[in-house]
DNA sequence: ACCGTCACG
DNA sequence: ACGTACGTGACGGTA
């Protein structure tokens, strides 16, 4: 069987993936998702083809003579987006670390360097295979060349193949006669001119009835339609250049030896170490002989004696690795990992889930515990504390909040150079299996990797945490913020399943009448809750002014709608259908779903999600519980407090603006706050040049409007958009602004010229966010980075003060032998459920604790209200 | 799996 | 000229 060869077009190509990709920087900034596109077509293809050689050409950026040529007719190619520049260089890195030829030479195009290599080895008996974005290299084609072109829809790769017999089906000539169409039809993509008149249609009739442009000239008169004769005639000169502007050389003086272009390991330690610094980890998994190896198998501590000295060993080191593994309520086993030693221990027979969560809780007396996720482990061992406890996961947040993730494999590859199995790894399966279906040695080995990596990485963290300067933030806030999330988990929210079952109840019997109305309304029955099919019905059958557009259609969007609602009854119907469907099945229906057998809703408080340092909660979401409209805001009161119990809920008010004032240190802002008046109030008149008693609401809107814009990173655009008044209007509210308040827009200024300077915006306390976007070319994105350098410092303060409140007020209620429980937090407000005698002690040191979670230059003001259910306590 | 929509701060 | 406000999570529909 003859060889064969693969030959890309590395400009092409990185083009593609470039476009292709969305953005992706590696920790160090560096634009990296052009490479990993081009990496990822490339062994797609090697799969695919399993060639003998291989070789990538790149154009040199020394003009050539084809550049020359197209330089004289208006050479307006888009100069390349300096992310995609800087991944060239890395590109022929990476491809010489993998040991992959690179071809390419002064004075001629990929083109001409691909098509004199393709013709060398067809000639030499090879079969030949040539990638590229690029449909010019089509003229390449024949029967032993083979032409793919990948393209990307919808995130899936999918590649166009072209032998002679493709091209023709396709184009209805052959390859060689595609540069006789060009000829013809020009391709603005590549500045050649072509005939003008002459688009795709005539110049393929023209070679399909002549077969060349010579021919065709030679037989001027048969040319039809006429305009095109005409054109064809008067055109000669452009026809010649663009002919030879399109013609792909194959005959370059290439120096170039196929024994270079063999195919080899590409699996090389250069490449690994390449790799790793662009942090493609998936790319990773493919070197076979990786420190991915290093699998340990895990001592199996069945014995109760054993396991006795186990923990009598662990218990003399300074610090061990935990990691448990659980099924619902049940425990299934623990890990330990300390110095060498990897053991696990399945529950049965006398270790029982409670003889292991006593000995981890006393493990921690003298050895630190270091765990993959503190706040899960409470649940098994839930006298560990902060002091002598160590987080993996809180730790690589803090040190990089961007993360979607953070594995434990990568933590330890990142952070103690292991290279540890990946759950993958050890179950050889995409997904992780269900905890009670795994194998037990598969288990044990999964679980100890977890605990290893805890274990192995808390040096290299705490010493990050440490030049970073966010030691103090890890230690005071973010580790016993852990305990305190827990204790709130546990804790829950009464809520009455009745009630809320009635609710929906309700909803249900409204919804069903307006789906009636809606349908008459339009004549016919669809599904109102498909935008698709609503857009088909407003925009196209009832005629509505269709406004903004999706990637998929009409918008129809509550502030679309809004604006149309006058123009037909069905708009007002489809807003209130809309509503209530919405109330049923994420509140109604939703909560319900989530009442334990406890008669409480146990949600998730998540540590390591937001950007910005803000807790979140999931399963369910309790923190966008409805409150600014009524209807919805009802549901609040199915949240009830135990029997002799009472709600103490307590929000900052404007903690943000406040963050700001002391921030930027204006103080004028700072004034308004101290004479502790309407803020918003206060704003209109100055920005109004109105007395502070003569300030309409309408002003007093929109100076609210600005003191959230402000907060959010203004933009003259999206003020318009909230107020619904013209750029230009927003633009001069901004300027008043800031001549209202001086140092603020001095301040913002300063966020983003640090943000640009670091690489990252910083709170209060020292919280970092990474603003990779702000070194973009891009407008948009680099406006988006603007944004959230402004942003970030202010929402993250105030997440840094509520949190520092959350573990003071938790603290003393535990410390102070309450039986009042903190449950919730929503991002500026806390609740409490409260015992009623405890009602007037809680409410001070709820206070208390707020206002003093931090020492600002405007007080921190916190508005506290006491009911027997979350509606009456707000 | 992704989009559009909408609930909250 | 570009086409947005910052930060989240859940749902139903659609591919």
């Amino acid at each position: 069987m003859g060889k064969k060869i693969v030959l890309i077009d590395g400009h092409s190509i990185l083009n593609r993936a470039f476009y292709g990709l969305p953005d992706l920087t590696n920790s160090e900034g560096l634009h990296t998702n052009a490479v990993y596109g081009f990496l990822n077509i490339l062994f797609r293809i090697l799969e695919e083809e399993k060639p003998d050689y291989l070789t990538v050409a790149f154009d040199l950026h020394a003009p050539t003579f084809r550049h020359k040529m197209y330089e004289a007719y208006k050479g307006t190619r888009k100069p390349m987006p300096a992310e995609l520049k800087e991944q060239v260089p890395l590109m022929k890195e990476v491809l010489q670390a993998m040991g992959i030829a690179i071809v390419q030479q002064e004075g001629y195009e990929a083109d001409d360097l691909l098509g004199t290599l393709a013709r060398r080895a067809e000639r030499g008996g090879m079969d030949v295979t040539i990638v590229s974005g690029d449909r010019d290299l089509l003229q390449l084609a024949t029967d032993k060349t083979k032409i793919r072109i990948p393209k990307t829809k919808g995130g899936k790769t999918l590649i166009e193949d072209y032998y002679t017999k493709d091209v023709i089906e396709k184009y209805q000539v052959k390859p060689w006669q595609i540069v006789e169409l060009k000829a013809l039809m020009g391709d603005t993509a590549d500045n050649i001119p072509g005939i003008p008149g002459v688009g795709e249609k005539t110049a393929t009739k023209m070679i399909v009835q002549f077969g060349s442009v010579a021919n065709a000239y030679a037989h001027l008169e048969e040319v039809k339609p006429n305009k095109a004769r005409e054109s064809l005639r008067d055109n000669y000169d452009k026809a010649t250049l663009s002919r030879k502007l399109a013609a792909i050389d194959v005959e370059a003086p290439v120096e170039y030896s196929m024994e270079d272009a063999k195919i080899g390991d590409f699996y090389t330690d250069a490449a690994y170490e390449i790799f790793r610094r662009l942090e493609f980890k998936n790319l990773l998994s493919r070197f076979s002989d990786t420190p991915a190896a290093e699998v340990f198998s895990p001592r199996m501590i069945t014995e109760f004696t054993e396991a006795e000295e186990i923990f009598s060993q662990a218990g003399k080191a300074s610090a061990a690795g935990v990691s448990v593994l659980e099924s619902g309520r049940d425990l299934l086993g623990a890990a330990l990992s300390w110095e060498d030693n990897h053991v696990y221990l399945p529950v049965q027979g006398f270790i029982t889930s409670g003889y292991l969560g006593q000995q981890l809780d006393g493990l921690a007396r003298n050895t630190e515990v270091c765990s993959m996720d503190i706040k899960g482990l409470l649940k098994w061992a839930p006298h560990l504390t902060p002091e002598r406890s160590f987080d993996a996961s809180i730790a690589a947040y803090l040190l990089n909040p961007l993360k979607s993730s953070y594995h434990y494999e990568d933590i330890a590859k990142e952070f103690a150079g292991k290279y540890l199995p990946s759950p993958e790894d050890i179950f050889k399966a995409p997904k992780l299996p269900s905890p009670e279906k795994m194998e037990q040695e598969q288990a044990a080995q999964y679980v100890c990797a977890a605990a290893c990596a805890a274990y192995a990485s808390r040096g290299e963290m705490l010493r990050k945490l440490e030049e970073t300067d966010m030691r103090k933030l890890y230690d005071e806030i973010e580790l016993p913020l852990a305990f305190t999330l827990h204790d709130m988990e546990q804790a829950g929210i009464r809520v009455e399943g009745e009630a809320l079952k009635a609710y929906g109840e309700q909803l249900e019997v409204r919804i069903e009448e307006l789906e009636k109305i809606i349908h008459e309304q339009a004549g016919e029955e669809f599904n109102i809750s498909s935008p698709k099919q609503l857009g088909v019905i407003l925009f196209e059958k009832l005629g509505l002014p269709g406004g903004r557009k999706t990637k998929s259609g009409y918008s129809t969007a509550a502030d679309v709608l809004d604006k149309l609602a006058p123009d037909h009854e069905i708009v007002a119907n489809v807003l209130e259908y809309r509503q209530l469907a919405k109330l049923k099945s994420t509140y109604a229906d939703g909560l319900a779903a989530f009442i334990a057998e406890d008669g409480r809703i146990h949600s998730n408080f998540n540590q390591t999600i937001t950007a910005t340092g803000r807790i979140s909660s999931t399963e369910p979401n309790l923190q966008n519980i409805p409150i600014r409209m009524e209807l919805g805001r009802l549901i609040r009161k199915v949240f009830v407090p135990e029997d002799g119990y009472v709600f103490l809920d307590a929000d900052y008010s404007q903690i943000e603006l406040r963050v700001l004032a002391h921030l930027s240190g204006d103080e004028k802002l700072i004034q308004a706050y101290r004479e502790a008046r309407d803020i918003h109030k206060i704003t209109a008149a100055e920005v109004f040049h109105v007395p502070f008693d003569e300030v309409t609401p309408l002003q007093r809107r929109n100076a609210k409007a600005v003191n959230f814009g402000i907060v959010y990173g203004i933009s003259s655009f999206g003020l318009s958009q909230d107020l619904s008044i013209t750029r230009k209007e927003a633009a001069e509210y901004i300027e008043k602004y800031f001549e209202t308040y001086p140092k603020i827009k001095g301040y913002l200024d300063g966020c983003v010229a640090q943000a640009k300077e670091k690489g990252y915006a910083v709170t209060l306390f020292g919280r970092r966010r990474p603003v990779p976007e702000l070194s973009s070319s891009n407008f948009m994105q680099r406006s988006f980075g603007e944004r959230v350098a402004m942003n970030s410092p202010i929402q993250g303060t105030a997440a840094d003060i509520i949190k520092i409140a959350m573990i003071r007020v938790n603290n003393r209620l535990k410390s102070g032998g309450f039986s009042s429980l903190l449950i919730l937090q929503v991002h500026d407000e806390l609740l409490i459920e409260t015992k009623r005698e405890e009602t007037a002690q809680v409410a001070a040191i709820l206070e208390e604790e707020m206002k003093n979670a931090a020492h600002l230059k405007v007080n921190l003001e916190v508005d506290m209200e006491e009911g027997e259910n979350w509606y009456e306590a707000k």
